[in-house]
DNA sequence: CATTTATATAGACAGCGTCAAGATATGGTT
DNA sequence: AACCATATCTTGACGCTGTCTATATAAATG
């Protein structure tokens, strides 16, 4: 492509400095674009350096290797949930049901728009590689946010006390990241009946969880 | 069109001979052994065809490309979850908590000791890809079994009608997905912590389900 | 100013999936 | 038995990949 000699650069807007100013964080985003589009599989460094105009090798003074650069992808994705998880508030007037929905939609709703980088958030690569720590401690903070919410839910009188809001956490988090993975290809379910799916679900979690 | 197991051989371990026998079974059970000890990316087509004893073109005969294989190792995990389904039994003395508690820890006990294996069955990958519709189609037939589970539950009075088969097939294995990925790599929970953690899944679903 | 440090570059290498062309064995037909 | 189509296996080659090394330049520091 047009990969202009630096000698002597031009300092004009238009052309590229030899340093590129912010690289780590465009390689976070052109693997975010190149990844919704074509997959995890589909993200190369090569086509990556390719896309923001830089070297082959010049994302290894960002990211130890590709994987340092997935995890990065992928605590990005943590962050946004996080975020959403943060939004939610509980009214005094609200009833359970309500908050449950609006919680569940959401989380399902990022699922449903980004099934890679949900993938790559929650596959074993990253969670297995101890090399990935800083990720696996932006995703555990994610968590202990949704385990806030039942603190919440709990100290606000809406839902018993039978469990702890840890248990319960776990619990409704695998039925959720389970209705994600239906709601992804149509695994075991139609993509249209996802969100009946998860009203029933909503429904009868609502009847364990009544005070 | 699977198979082809196709003579009584007698080539034992000393004899190469230029034709292998039965290649195809061969490369699938050295792609569970490489894949259990080094994780779906850890298996290279070469290294397979090395460890096999063939040359590295030679799969090609038996797969049309590496996801062809990936998928007929992903089938065959879900043929051995069809017959752990196939192997639930329901006496009518049998109360609905112990029935349940046996297929809930029978499905997260394959998902712990091969959690490789686990991840490639219900990864995007071979579920996207309209090339493994056969894959597709053993994995459905494997679920279908998890909805006459219910069914069955249903018809001999262990559980109540007020939600269809399926819709319960679907939600309940959501959960169970979810509580393998946790039991995984202690994605939000503790490995020792699982059993509990389904203990109460399993409480909280009877309270729905009884009749 | 000089020098250290951060950033970017080209070159090289081994490993990968897989296509193409050729070799050999097997099973079915005559 | 002889023949041949077909299934199976081989070597060779190609382009792509991640990443190491050595080198060049810019920016930061003092």
């Amino acid at each position: 492509m047009s990969q202009t000699p630096p000698i002597d650069s031009l300092e004009t807007s238009a052309n590229q400095p030899y340093h590129h100013g912010n690289l780590r964080l465009a390689l976070i985003n052109a693997s975010v674009d190149i990844i919704r589009a074509q997959g995890v599989a589909g993200l190369s460094l090569r086509k990556l350096a390719d896309a923001v105009g830089v070297s082959r090798t010049a994302p290894y003074h960002h990211f130890k290797d590709k994987d340092a650069l997935l995890a990065a992808v992928a605590s990005e994705g943590f962050s946004v949930l996080h975020k959403l998880l943060d939004q939610v508030s509980i009214e005094p007037n609200d009833p359970l049901n309500k908050i449950l929905e609006r919680s569940v939609m959401d989380y399902l709703n990022f699922a449903i728009k980004h099934p890679t980088e949900y993938e790559l958030m929650f596959g074993a690569a990253l969670w297995q590689d101890k090399q990935q720590a800083e990720f696996q401690r932006t995703a555990k903070d994610c968590f202990r946010q949704y385990v806030i919410l039942f603190e919440k839910l709990q100290s606000s009188s809406k839902i018993n006390t039978q469990e702890s809001p840890l248990r319960l956490a776990q619990i409704t988090w695998a039925t959720l990241h389970g209705l994600a993975r239906l709601a992804s290809d149509g695994v075991f379910a139609q993509k249209e009946d996802i969100h009946s799916i998860a009203q029933t679900a909503i429904s009868q979690l609502v009847i364990t969880l009544r005070v």
